[in-house]
DNA sequence: CGTTCTACGTATACCGTTCTACAAACCGAA
DNA sequence: TTCGGTTTGTAGAACGGTATACGTAGAACG
C-alpha cells in the first residue's frame, strides 16, 4: 500500500512510492519535462489517476510555477469586462493555467495593492484589463512580472504585450454615421482622468476630433469629462441636455454612460433619436434591449480576451519581444441614432 | 548589510538579519503570535518597513495560511454580483485576507473545478456566491475547508455558514403590491433547475405560491421555468407574453429577466405598466434607469456580502456552529408596476 | 572493443515560511 | 537560596514540490 502523510494527503511521495519510482520523476511527468519514457508516463499518470493526486500549488510555486494568472478588472459593474472574461476563459480552457480575478473597484492605489497582492502570491502572469495606473508603474509592474493587457494603448514596447481595438476609428465611424444622419451638433462624454495615461478615452477623443474636423463641424467640438459614479455621472449629463445649446448627438465613451444618457434625456422629455440621438461604446448586451435600442461601436471582447491570453502564456513561455494586437472595431446602428427628421 | 538571496528577494532571513533576532522571531511578528516583547515586535517591524519586505504567500501556505479567500460567483453578468463584492471587500478591508475571484459561467462542472483549483492553491476559505451545486457537494466541500455562501438556503447546518434575504417573504411583498395595484393574473418567471438544489427560486416560488393563495387568486398561479441564457429567455418571454391569456403582470426572478421582459413587451407593442406590469428582483442598478424605472426587491447585496465574509473569517479563527444572517427585503416600486388604468 | 553520446531515472539541495520543542532569563514565593 | 512558573526568544524539522547534478544502460561510431 502506499504511504501517506500523516494528514492523509496524497502527495508526490505517494505517487511516487504507489507507482514505484522516484519523486523526481513523477515531478517530471507533472511538468512535462523532458526525460521520460512514455512507459514511466503512463504508469506514473495511473498512479495519480487511482490515487486522485492533486499538486499542491502553494508548494509548486516555492520553486516552480503556480499556474495561476491574476486577471485584474477596474469593477464588476460594466458587463463588457464579462465578454473579455470569456476570451480569457476560452483561451486557458485546455492549458493548465486557472484564471483568478482581482476587483481594484477604478481605484488607482487598490490596483497596486491588488498587483503586489499577486506577486506576493507567486502568480505567473498578470492580465491587466483596462488599468487606471501611471505608464511608469505599468512599466515596473511588467518588467518583474509576464503581462498582457487590454485596453491599454503602449504600442512598440516589448515589456508587455497588448490586445485593443482600434479607438481612433472606432470614434470615427461613429462621427460618420451621425454625420451621415443628419447630425450637426455631436458632443462627446468623455472620462474624467486624474493620471496622464493610455487609458482608451483619449485615442477615441482623437478619433472624435479627426472625424468632426474631416465633416467641417471643427467650431462644433465639445468633449465632456465625467467622473466614474453613476450619479455625478447623471449629474453631468442633465447638466449637458439642458444648456441653452444642447447638442444634437451625444457620443458617450462607454456604454453605461450612454444608457445614463438614455435615462436623462426621456426624464427631461427629449425623444429619442427624434430630438437627441445617442451612441455608446462596447455594444455589450444591454444595447439590444428594446428599450435601449442603442447604437454602439463592437470590438469584439470576447476576441480581446482570448488574443491577451494566448499573448500572456506565450510570454511566461519565453517570448520576450512585444506583441501587439489590434481588432478593427464595427459600428452596429440601432434606432437610438437613426434617421433624424430633419 | 543584511544578506540577499541569490534572486535577490527580501526574505524573512534578510529581515531577520538586519533586525539582529532569529527567523522564528519574525515569523512570530508577522502573524501576530505569543511570545514576543513589545520592544522586539517594533525592531522586527522597523526593519520589515525599511527593507519593504512582503511575506512570500506560497511559501505561508506551505505550513500556515495563506490569508487569501476564493470567492465564487457563476457570472460577471449580473451587477447584482457587485453589490455583494463591494460588502465583501468592505469587510475584508482591515484584515489581511485577499480575496480571489473565480467565475464558474454558472456550470456545475466548471464550479466544481473551481473550488478544486482553489483548494490546490490553499485558500483559507471559500465564499459561495448562488451556487448551482447539489446540496451534498456543497456539504462536501464545506466540511473540508471553511466556507460562507450567500444565496444558499441550509438554515441550521453547522457545516457552512449563509447570508440571505428572506425569498419568501420578498416575494410574498411583490405579489401583493401587484394585487393592490389591481393585478390578477400575476405569472411568475422563474429559474430552470436540472439539479436539486436550495437555489433562490426554490423559496421564491413557494413565497409567490403564499402570496397568491392568500389573495385568493390560487387558480391564476403560473409559474414559467426559464432558462440561463439572454437568447432562450427571450424566446420564453415571447411566447408567454403572445399567449392567449397573457398574465397581466410579471414577476421575474431576477431583474436580468425583467429587462428583458420589459424589452419584449415592447417589441409586442404591450404598454407598460398598461397592458402589462413587470417586477424584478434584486434592485440592481439598472432598474433606476428612466427607460426601465423597474419595480424590484432590494436584497441589500452590500450588506449579504459583508456579513458572508465577516462570518467566514470567524469560521476560519475557529467557529464551528453555524450562523445564519438573514435580512428582510424592501420592495422598490417604480413605474413598471404602477397604478393600473381599469 | 573502447569511446562518446544520448535517453532515461535518481538522489538531494533548496524554496520561504510555520510549528514544535526547548533553552534562557526573569519573577515572586517559600 | 531554592524552586516552580511564566515570559521571551531560538534552533531546526517540516511542508510538497522543483531544479540540478549525476549515474547508468544502451546505441552509435571508428
Amino acid at each position: 500500500m502506499a504511504p501517506t502523510t500523516r494528514t492523509g494527503r496524497v502527495t508526490i511521495k505517494t505517487v511516487a512510492a504507489d507507482a514505484g519510482v522516484s519523486v523526481a520523476a513523477v515531478s517530471k511527468v507533472l511538468r512535462d519535462a523532458y526525460g521520460v519514457s512514455d512507459a514511466l508516463r503512463a504508469r506514473v499518470q495511473a498512479s495519480m489517476e487511482k490515487l486522485n493526486y492533486r499538486p499542491h500549488a502553494a508548494a509548486r510555486g516555492m520553486r516552480g510555477q503556480t499556474y495561476t494568472l491574476g486577471v485584474l478588472l477596474p469593477d464588476l459593474r460594466n458587463p463588457f469586462f464579462a465578454d473579455i472574461l470569456d476570451g480569457v476563459n476560452q483561451a486557458l480552457e485546455r492549458t493548465q493555467y486557472q484564471p483568478l480575478l482581482g476587483v481594484s473597484q477604478s481605484d488607482e492605489p487598490m490596483e497596486q495593492a491588488l498587483i503586489d497582492a499577486m506577486m506576493d502570491r507567486q502568480m505567473d502572469g498578470l492580465l491587466m484589463i483596462g488599468p487606471r495606473m501611471q505608464r511608469d508603474a505599468v512599466e515596473a509592474v511588467a518588467r518583474r512580472i509576464p503581462t498582457a493587457a487590454v485596453g491599454l494603448h503602449q504600442p512598440g514596447v516589448d515589456y508587455l504585450d497588448t490586445a485593443n481595438n482600434d479607438d481612433v476609428a472606432g470614434a470615427e465611424l461613429v462621427v460618420k454615421h451621425l454625420v451621415d444622419e443628419g447630425y450637426r451638433r455631436i458632443a462627446m462624454v468623455s472620462l474624467m482622468v486624474t493620471t496622464k495615461f493610455e487609458v482608451v478615452t483619449v485615442p477615441r477623443e482623437l478619433g472624435y476630433r479627426q472625424g468632426m474636423k474631416a465633416a467641417g463641424l471643427g467650431q462644433h467640438i465639445n468633449i465632456v469629462p465625467a467622473p466614474q459614479t453613476a450619479r455625478e455621472v447623471q449629474t453631468i449629463l442633465r447638466h449637458l441636455l439642458q444648456s441653452r445649446h444642447r447638442p444634437e448627438a451625444l457620443f458617450c465613451w462607454t456604454d453605461m454612460v450612454a444608457l445614463h444618457a438614455l435615462s436623462v434625456a426621456r426624464d427631461l422629455g427629449l425623444s429619442v433619436p427624434g430630438d437627441l440621438a445617442v451612441v455608446g461604446y462596447d455594444n455589450t448586451t444591454y444595447c439590444d434591449l428594446a428599450q435601449n435600442s442603442l447604437t454602439s461601436v463592437d470590438q469584439s471582447g470576447q476576441v480581446l480576451g482570448l488574443q491577451a491570453a494566448r499573448l500572456l502564456v506565450e510570454r511566461i513561455n519565453g517570448r520576450d519581444k512585444g506583441e501587439h494586437f489590434v481588432v478593427t472595431p464595427r459600428l452596429v446602428v440601432r434606432g437610438s441614432s437613426r434617421p433624424r427628421p430633419s
